[in-house]
DNA sequence: ACGCCTACCTGCTTGC
DNA sequence: TGCAAGCAGGTAGGCG
């Protein structure tokens, strides 16, 4: 389940292994990871550009190609990329391989077939990455990255006013605020001390600031931690110990750390 | 705008 | 033991 700092993760330990180098070739088992190619087009399209940056926008990682391209991976549920030599063995998870000019591969692994890999042009004036020239801006539609220096308490009030949604479903919608999910908006609200089912419009001012607070502090400390490793979250340079510090995610049944009543599990939105 | 549903997938768990 | 059903979950798209 990879969220805002497991792909953050993701992309820091995948900068410096291949920021430089050049891709050569891709290989693409099953068609649907490609967001707005085919196999045949996309390897065309990527063959002979070079790695010129690896970022992160909400959860998905951003890799600046030369040539004004960028490709754009996310990782939904499955989904992990490993570098390696190109004669390591492979296994039959992989869906997309980028061919490395030095001998290596990038590889994108993902058992449940739900990532998603797309390849765009740099629109020049604006920056934005866009399937077609004059067309809509890939990322458009995103809120603001949470961790942004540049994003205060009061954007943040002045976004909650604008809902009325109860406060879980309105913390994973990425048009709200990007890249929080399911794990992190649990610990979020569970350290703000708010319940799921609250509505954005009953929050008084303190309530906002705690929020706004707990999600980004719950954040810089899972990037610190390296994400959290549960189920098939891995990244090119290992595990994450998140899941060690969780207080709610998967814990139905535990004790509450702050008053050791069981957590109990609800159902919001199918989630 | 909100809430709810379904689809996309496969491995694992559960229940008979 | 074996097998089918249920579940997990980010996001898009549809409906009311």
């Amino acid at each position: 389940m990879p969220e805002l700092p497991e792909v953050e993760t993701v992309a820091r330990d995948l900068r410096p292994r291949i920021v430089g180098a050049t891709i050569v070739g891709a290989r693409c088992s099953w068609a649907r990871t490609l967001r707005s190619h085919t196999p045949e087009a996309f390897a065309l399209e990527v063959a002979g550009r070079r790695v010129d940056a690896v970022g992160r926008r909400a959860k998905q990682i951003v890799i600046d190609l030369s040539g004004d391209a960028g490709l754009t991976i996310h990782l939904k549920m499955t989904g992990q990329l490993f570098v390696v030599p190109a004669e390591l063995p492979i296994d039959p998870y992989v869906r997309l391989v980028l061919e490395l000019a030095d001998g290596r591969e990038i590889r994108f692994r993902d058992i449940r077939k739900f990532g998603k890999v797309g390849l765009y042009s740099r629109d020049t004036s604006t920056g934005a990455l866009v399937l077609e020239t004059g067309g809509a801006a890939v990322f458009a539609g995103l809120g603001p990255e949470p961790l942004d220096p540049t994003f205060t308490l009061r954007d943040f009030r002045r976004r909650l006013r604008r809902r009325k949604g109860r406060l879980k479903p309105l913390l994973l919608d990425q048009s709200f605020v990007a890249g929080v999910g399911n794990i992190y908006a649990d610990e979020a609200l569970w350290a703000a001390r708010l319940h799921p089912l609250r509505t954005a419009g009953t929050l008084r001012p303190p309530d906002e600031r705690r929020l706004f607070e707990a999600v980004r502090s719950i954040l810089v400390k899972a990037v610190e931690r390296r994400g959290s490793s549960i189920d098939d979250y891995t990244a090119p340079d290992g595990d994450g110990s998140m899941q060690e510090e969780l207080e709610v995610y998967q814990r139905t049944g535990e004790p509450c750390t702050r008053c050791g009543r069981p957590i109990r599990r609800i159902v919001i939105g199918a989630r």
